[in-house]
DNA sequence: TTGTAAGCGTTATCAT
DNA sequence: ATGATAACGCTTACAA
């Protein structure tokens, strides 16, 4: 690789010299300018961002931990966000998988460390709580999708309460009176905190408790979640005749549809249905096209970038940890 | 940040043996190691690899430039597959995303380069052909998911072909006879590799031309892909009625199965659907479960790092430019 | 088995 | 406006 110095030599000056015009320090000669520039050129030099770490301290690395999210398509649009926000503020986002048969956080953290990254942010799957060792203080560190059990990290997570509560109150608005909400597993804190949402814009409508019902579509079997949504809809349907499902994801509503058009009912007429995601062409391609509750993954990863510079900027001066509900958007089309 | 120094200072040996310790150099007696160690441990010392890349010239760094891949949950398992390889070989994969409204290959590539990546991979969203400056001859560098314009690198794609072929004969061997084939937009290399083979089984098995018909499911209106699946396959199933239909992706599969409810008939039984992509849980999701032809990105982000590695490798032996077509797996499912 | 000295390609400091 | 010299934290080579 070519160095600062063969380049100081072909243009015939020292090397502070092309150091100068490489990092735009003003006063040197235009004309010597000139002559470094084309040096650069001729030999293809590159200066070599390792080494001017080890002088000066700053990396410009930020670590990216993903707890498989980079696979789950519905929030790699967070990595995205992550990655368009750290380009904008010059800096390079480090991405670590964690391996799902030996998930080790701290290893990652620290081949972070390794690489002397200025912050970690930490991504989830899905929005839960996880354990982290105290390995993490190390570096200003930021959650998101998730939050940590001990609530000791800035955290920056979706809104689904809000996001329930609001599609819930767009389908009492719109005049529909029986809703079934086909939610998530219980256990993971999207469904609990959508619940809470859709309870309240009930509570709000005056709802009785006989005009909704609240079912799961899907059941951990073995630590494996299997998807019940067809089943569950059928039953909910044909039972509880609702005039409108929400639905706790798209690719489940994609199972309702289904389950409506066999029945001989018409999606949008017969029987609404909402969901939540927005995920990729999903809402798109159903016929009519899915009103859905898009969650904000992209804002979400470009405000955890934001978030973890801050962090870093102030990284001297104690600070409060913070945590950021993002609102989640309603897609409105035509399925309610 | 805590340096080799420090930790020999505090463990009282000179830093060379803690650097001995550190890299696992063996020859240290085993008290100075726990010394070392101890040091290390209540230091809280890691290795700055940016030092170490400074006087080694292994970076172990392999840059991955993608065109939006890590947008498309379709691909998003190149980049998984690609990382696993890299992790498992001692490597670190930096990520860097084309920004799309002013891709600059280039700029990515320049970044790579300055970090002292030691190979380069890029990857596309789709199958297809991508023109590259001279500057990406200056590392060893491989292409997923695309060819270039002058097939001068090394390249690794579904065999889109061997898939349109084997999914066609294997709808022939089961017995289905008129076969309505909607594939994707005409101009991308998939759908015309596809279509090939495709052809290729239907001359094989002695279809006659009217037995068989090929439409796209893709328009492109000024510069933007519209997906017109639905007309389509409603048109089609009508007027040709076809006994088996194959979709050129498991998005489109969902529109044909709700086509075919629509219209009162059962996938599987009156008309099988078969597809391409096996994408996520869509194929489960589905009622009956569709059989789809598997795109193999994640092997081909395992391969591509071996390729770039045995590229690395053989670095200074010209070496004749491979392209390497990976093949496809019918997940063979319920619905034909 | 351990340590010393030089060197990697930069940036920082200070002198010219 | 330009350059010499030291320093960064590590690896390499060699000496003790």
């Amino acid at each position: 690789m070519v160095t600062i110095k063969q380049v100081a030599q072909l243009a015939g000056v020292s090397f502070k010299t092309v150091a100068r015009v490489v990092n735009k320090e003003p006063g040197v000669k235009p004309h010597n300018v000139e002559k470094v520039e084309a040096a650069i050129e001729k030999l293809g030099y590159r200066p070599n961002k390792a080494a001017s770490l080890v002088r000066k301290k700053q990396s410009d690395i930020i670590g990216f931990i993903s707890d498989e999210i980079s696979t789950t398509p519905a929030s790699v649009a967070i990595l995205k966000g992550a990655q368009d926000m750290a380009w904008e503020q010059g800096k390079t986002l480090m991405v670590f998988n964690l391996d799902p048969k030996h998930p080790n956080k701290d290893r990652l953290y620290e081949e972070c460390l390794q690489h002397r990254s200025e912050g970690i942010i930490y991504g989830a799957m899905y929005h839960q709580s996880v354990e982290f060792s105290k390995l993490f203080k190390t570096l200003p560190t930021v959650l998101v999708n998730c939050v940590s059990t001990q609530n000791d990290f800035t955290s920056i997570v979706p809104d689904d309460e809000l996001a329930g509560y609001y599609v819930t109150k767009q389908l009492l608005y719109k005049g529909y009176k029986r809703i079934a909400f086909l939610n998530l597993n219980p256990d993971i804190m999207a469904a609990q905190h959508r619940q809470k949402g859709f309870l309240k814009a009930m509570q709000e409508y005056g709802i009785p408790e006989n005009q909704w019902r609240i079912d799961t579509i899907e059941q951990v079997i073995e630590g494996r979640t299997v998807n019940i949504a067809g089943e569950v809809a059928k039953q909910v349907i044909e039972e509880f005749k609702p005039d409108a499902v929400l639905c706790g994801k798209d690719l489940a509503a994609i199972k309702v549809y289904l389950v409506i058009e066999r029945l001989g009912l018409t999606v949008g007429q017969d029987i609404a249905v909402a969901s939540f995601d927005n995920w990729h062409d999903i809402p798109e391609i159903l016929e009519p096209k899915l009103s859905t509750m898009a969650l904000p993954y992209y804002e979400m990863g470009r405000l955890a970038v934001s978030q973890v510079l801050q962090l870093i900027a102030n990284k001297n001066t104690v600070y409060p940890v913070t945590h950021h509900k993002v609102p989640c958007l309603l897609f409105d089309r035509a399925s309610f």
